[in-house]
DNA sequence: TTGTAGGCGTTATCAG
DNA sequence: CTGATAACGCCTACAA
């Protein structure tokens, strides 16, 4: 008899099953993974003792045996914006259809961190990961590579993902908005930008299709990330006194947005008129406040689902696409 | 040999690195866990082998065998909320910080499927739980039992919690949102609820106090959960034909309110002159939207941070408090 | 301070 | 369709 540990979970497991239903281990395990492999009668009988029992299976067992976690780690910079809780939420609810979970990651905009994170993720023998963002040090891919899980990237583009990749450019989305104002007739810009990558990416598509346009912007100090409702008020009060007669504005968010509109109306700056905003995002509370604001539409809920399908195909031995890029599209509004 | 797996992984394992740095497997593993105990000679001769492998330790290989996932599993409603985002994200943030990592599950305010999920986390062996709410079927809280672990429930409160909860309770907010209409002269009350659980508790808090005031309550169809800007804005519009000359309105969240204060503003109706309006749950928008809004302020990081700290604590073998009440106050801001 | 022995609970594999 | 056997990779317990 063994020689150690208490047992005083007095947790039942496989074996109490199988002898109290008269059968091997293997056979209750059929049960619960592949029933159809088990002639109905057994297979009544067992679930009816695993059920008096009250048997819980420990995946973690059988992870160690099947090297298979079914669980999947996912590392976003945080989750108090709808800009990476929208794509969790639909990763979390796509896989939990498919019986796996996920051991979820706050990277705070640590980028620097993001090595010791993943190593200490891939601890946990996930067979999938999702990342945000595609910039990674050699290190990293390194690393990710000799993990031989499937890995996607979100929310962000590169010619060169590590593997699988869900996203778009976020330069392209600076530059289609300085269209968007230039054929507005706008000739005065400026930029509300957050300091994380992807928000300065957006910032870099700006100016320089502005300059494209023969134009250039003007900028308060870059924001923290993530952004909020009082950076954007206090960003504009900042902007404030550069503004031209008729000034256009990329906000790296819709809070950032809304931010800039309530403070414009309180400083008696009118919107769209002297101050156009365009946001980034599409949140309810700039599709639901008054007046309405003009954003760059993304579906962040489809980038977590397709990341998940995309984990999944390839766990099931298929050969999704490696290189997926979502489309974003401007959506005008009252203050434009 | 081994007749089975191919090991294509070829994942270096602690055998590997105790082979190569010329010890045992214990010895590494306890380089990686108690390296006090061992010297500092062989502990660096070790740690430099496993840099150079490039070891990742198996934690489901190590859980296994110790029993101790190092995985706590929490279970929120949603986390397109800053009402839950914000506790999920203290809540790991802390739990990370101590080694543990989170499994994270999303109910979408199916109570009904609350056994289902918490026996597909148990299915992990998380050495913790984290619940959102205290109402639980006595097969869940004898699942729950059975579990041996800590359980903190939040975001509610009960005189008999599982295990350890930290809340609140919510028909005392809506009761003390009452009286401090009340104390403002109000006579007319209206009420724009959540139909989740804890949104209903308010309503009915603040129902019965009105009703000791000696006043009634209009309200409009319960509002899904969870309830966004628009629903304040429909709800508004429901509401509005049975406004009296002075209404006191409280919204089952700052966004609600921020929906209600947009519409009556579209409606010509005058805030808080004619309709004063507190939300729930003191949300950035409500902070800093124009006019701020009268609310009910829960700290919801502090709950997930004290949450995991006494998971910490008993999973260190201490006895935390099994109930603590957070503080809620109101904040009267412009729109009452 | 370091090592040896054995098992944690499950599943892949092969045999019947 | 069902069962016997041997790992999965690590750590507890004990010994030296």
């Amino acid at each position: 008899m063994s020689t150690r540990r208490t047992g005083s979970t007095g947790a039942v497991k496989i074996t109490d099953v199988a002898a109290a239903a008269g059968v091997a281990p293997m056979t209750v395990s059929r049960v619960l993974n592949t029933p159809e492999r088990v002639s109905v009668e057994t297979r009544e009988r067992v679930q009816a003792t695993i059920d008096r029992l009250g048997y819980v299976p420990n995946l973690i067992a059988g992870g160690l045996s099947s090297r298979r976690s079914r669980m999947i780690a996912a590392i976003v910079p945080t989750i108090a914006s709808p800009m990476f809780s929208d794509p969790v939420q639909a990763f979390t609810d796509t896989l939990d259809h498919a019986g796996y979970r996920v051991i979820l990651a706050l990277s705070n905009y640590n980028d620097a961190g993001e090595e010791a994170l993943i190593r200490a993720m891939l601890t946990r023998r996930p067979d999938g990961l999702l990342l945000t963002g595609a910039q990674h040090t050699p290190r990293v891919q390194r690393l990710l590579r000799d993990a031989h899980i499937p890995v996607v990237e979100i929310w962000d583009a590169t010619e060169q993902p590590v593997d699988m990749l869900v996203g778009f450019d976020h330069a392209e989305v600076g530059a289609a908005v300085a269209d968007f104002f230039a054929a507005q007739g706008h000739t005065h810009f400026a930029s509300l930008a957050a300091g994380d990558p992807r928000g300065l990416a957006r910032r870099a598509g700006f100016v320089s299709q502005v300059a494209r346009h023969g134009g250039t912007v003007i900028e308060a100090a870059a924001l923290r990330a993530p952004s909020g409702i009082a950076d954007g008020r206090h960003g504009l009060r900042e902007l404030a006194p550069a503004l031209g007669p008729r000034t256009a504005l990329l906000c790296s968010s819709d809070l950032v947005a809304f931010g800039a509109v309530t403070e414009a109306r309180q400083m008696g700056i009118a919107v769209p008129e002297r101050l156009a905003i365009c946001g980034f995002g599409d949140f309810d509370i700039g599709r639901n406040s008054e007046p309405p604001i003009t954003t760059v539409s993304v579906d962040g809920a489809a980038m977590g689902r397709i990341a998940a399908e995309n984990l999944l195909a390839r766990m099931a031995g298929g050969s999704p696409p490696s290189r997926i890029l979502v489309p974003f599209r401007i959506i005008p509004r009252a203050t434009t």
